[in-house]
DNA sequence: GCGGCATTGTGCGATATCGCACATGGCCTT
DNA sequence: AAGGCCATGTGCGATATCGCACAATGCCGC
């Protein structure tokens, strides 16, 4: 955990910037606690900050008309909040919001990110390559939902929290990880005691463990792991994989 | 059909340009037919041309390992393929193909391509904006295949075809629509009779006719929209739907 | 140390879908 | 007109998951 780092390379994006975009963002950042529940981006409306954030999880969620929630997204300290911004929308009819806190961002103006994306053409190239690796997240979260069962979806979404956390544990309960995998609490709560049963994981309450990665991955098949090369390919560094290369 | 139409206007994304930009793109637009399994995008090679299609279907697909493919994501005259070059990849993990002929597509050479979006901040922006929407469509397929059975996604798909199609039909086997929605083949053919059974489509070898809209609307409820009325809000006029806001 | 509430454990019938297998039938080719 | 192939119709047991309901339990605040 390297909390006395400089701020700006604690979050991926920031520290692959070059010395002058990094001058450019910086007078406008402004670090902000993250609380669980907070919600960077709320759908239909206009986005007010951009958040990098330094640690913790965020979430990318659709809400269905009966108030259903499904997660089309994750990020944390490798990504960013609000990347409509760069597709031209000024917002998104998804909600963003942080699922695991105890961490910082850095936040930026909605105005001050746009003018800087125009500004530096690295700058814009560099987040929309990030753009790029969340669609490829995206596209892995649909097959994984079409093809794979509980256990699978779940395996696939603990390494992915597992990436973007400091340590094995993830703070979260069977309830949210239902909704975050599109099923049933009942069912993950089944799913993870199978996982416990052969050594994978270990639970308690409102926590999860991770013992054993590489059976996470067996587990998850290919679903894993296409948009994270993408993101060592076109950004950096990334993720708790042992080998990196595909 | 307009056969008879200046090409550049029968795709959405090129009739929403500015002269200026138009101008930009048409000395290197070659117009070329589109054959089915026509493809676009060779999963990890790099794009060699960007499609502009003028009609017909193109289909974005992951592979997995074991050789099954599940579609993420469709577009027809709407839309463009090859969108992660927007994004700063000059490849994509996916396979694009066209999987409805009998149309023509605009295409550019990759490199031609990359220098006029870096020219024209304004052919940039539209484009992206092109991207926006196509994330949209993504996440709620993710949404669908989460949330709702087979007859839910296929009502979601056959409108996705349908607002592409001149005309209610849509030429495709049983077969091919299961690889779309994530099903057996078998589920598909049982779910395509109870449509038949209530009126909505009518069905007979390879192909699919549409009867009722609204049927099929109401089956896949908020699954279907959300994407349409991006592309309506950041593009123009797109679709089949009588009412176009929400 | 004692509520009290959120979280987790567990069970079970109802459904949906899978994963086959095989028969039938449309349509193109020769 | 015959042959053959691809697409479709259909059935059925095996599974996975849903959708509850209710009990047990850990943890926080007082």
């Amino acid at each position: 955990m390297s909390q006395d780092q400089p701020s700006f390379v604690r979050n991926l994006l920031l520290a692959a910037l070059s010395k002058a975009d990094r001058g450019l963002l910086l007078p406008h950042l402004e670090r902000v606690p993250l609380e669980r529940e907070m919600v960077l981006v709320a759908p239909g409306e206009r986005i007010k900050h951009v958040y990098f954030l330094e640690g913790g999880i965020g979430s990318i969620t659709s809400l269905s008309e009966e108030g259903r929630r499904t997660e089309v997204g994750i990020f944390g300290r490798e990504g960013m909040s609000g990347t409509s911004l760069l597709l031209g929308a000024d917002r998104s009819p998804h909600e963003t919001f942080i699922q695991v806190d105890h961490s910082h961002a850095l936040r930026i103006e909605a105005a001050q990110f746009q003018d800087a994306i125009e500004t530096s053409r690295t700058l814009r190239e560099l987040l929309l390559r990030y753009v790029q690796t969340m669609v490829v997240q995206m596209s892995q979260s649909t097959v994984g939902n079409a093809r794979h069962q509980i256990e699978g979806r779940l395996a696939r979404w603990l390494l992915m929290c597992h990436d973007r956390v400091d340590g094995d544990e993830i703070a979260l309960t069977h309830e949210f990880m239902g909704i975050m995998i599109g099923s049933q609490r009942s069912g993950v709560t089944v799913a993870l005691h199978v996982l416990e049963g052969t050594g994978t994981i270990r639970t308690s309450r409102g926590k999860v463990t991770i013992l054993d990665r590489s059976k996470l991955e067996d587990l998850a098949g290919d679903s894993y792991g296409m948009a994270e090369a993408e993101h060592r390919r076109l950004i950096g560094s990334f993720g708790k994989s042992q080998d990196a290369d595909d």
